[in-house]
DNA sequence: GTCTATAGTGGGATAGAC
DNA sequence: GTCTATCCCACTATAGAC
């Protein structure tokens, strides 16, 4: 038996992504992520503590990737028109990586307390420079929780298929949006 | 040896929630409950298909608390306070129960759809029924989707310990409630 | 020393025979 | 109802190849 390294920290990481992708958190059995690597499980416990570990690291992962989709809309001279923009942008990160956010929003954080904190900062950053920038710095936090949860409440809806009928959808979206706009500002 | 009933439909589901409330989804193992109930493991087959029809029951049950507690909210003259009493009271629900309340609203339903659609709409049936009073039938479905998807997107955060810090959690959960109903009159 | 593999523990879900 | 047995999974202990 070889004691080359057949794999590295960033291979198994994205071969765990690619599961999580595919089949969910339940996916990412660390069998699974083994098999994928081509290597056997056990040695997947010399590069990660437990599966806590990597899934934390796929949480970190989807943070950045959620902030780059941020960053990416357009900043404006119209905060609140760019608010609405992240707002969508958001809606559709969520329903592009409906696993990768489901780790991120839906379940308790693998990623230590500190780390988690850092992590979701930095991706709703976007969000607060434009809070910021329409509102002043006092009332950003009441504004952020009520927007962020207003959109990740009716994506964790939508993502649980609670909103059972098709149309009219999309427009529930935008009027929530901009009726919490509206009111906040 | 005779196979005599040691226990019951209803004991296990009894048992399986208590099981639920203190150790959440995870604690509800088929051996835990078993266990509770003072029978083997496997013999709980006898009773339910699979854990999965076991904890469609506990989603089952927890709907119908949830439709209780919002029953309870008096119905005044005033339908646009009374939506304001029912998202307090549907915050309050969560998190007195947050593990039932994780088992409805944040992971896959354990309930066969035509089920879980219903069960869904009976809970939330205060909430439709004021609306109606308020707007009449034809935003009704709108404003629905608005109002449950910020509610929900509040407390899932609250529970996932997404708003670090704590003060003026309360005030923002209202403003947020206040800015809704009054943008969707 | 660093990577791997084999082998094994323990727990959970579940099927089958009595 | 019970027990036995199977399978899968997370995880550990230990030893062999570079």
């Amino acid at each position: 038996m070889p004691a080359v390294a057949k794999t590295s920290h960033n291979d198994v990481i994205a071969a765990a992504r690619e599961l999580l992708e595919r089949d969910g958190v339940d996916g990412v059995s660390m069998q699974a992520v083994a098999d994928e690597v081509g290597v056997r499980a056990p040695s997947l416990y010399k590069r990660f503590a437990d599966r806590g570990a990597l899934l934390g690291e796929l949480e970190r992962a989807a943070f950045a990737d959620m902030q780059r989709a941020l960053e990416r809309v357009p900043v404006t001279a119209h905060p609140k028109r760019d608010l609405a923009a992240l707002a969508r942008a958001y809606r559709r990160f969520a329903k592009a990586h409906r696993h990768a956010y489901a780790l991120m929003m839906m379940q308790p954080s693998s990623l230590p307390d500190a780390d988690a904190v850092v992590a979701r900062k930095a991706a709703t950053q976007p969000v607060f420079a434009r809070l910021v920038a329409w509102l002043g710095p006092s009332d950003v936090l009441e504004a952020a929780r009520v927007l962020t949860a207003f959109v990740h409440g009716f994506v964790a809806m939508e993502l649980a298929g609670a909103f059972h009928l098709g149309p009219g959808i999309d427009d529930a979206f935008d009027t929530g949006v901009t009726v919490l706009l509206r009111g906040l500002g």
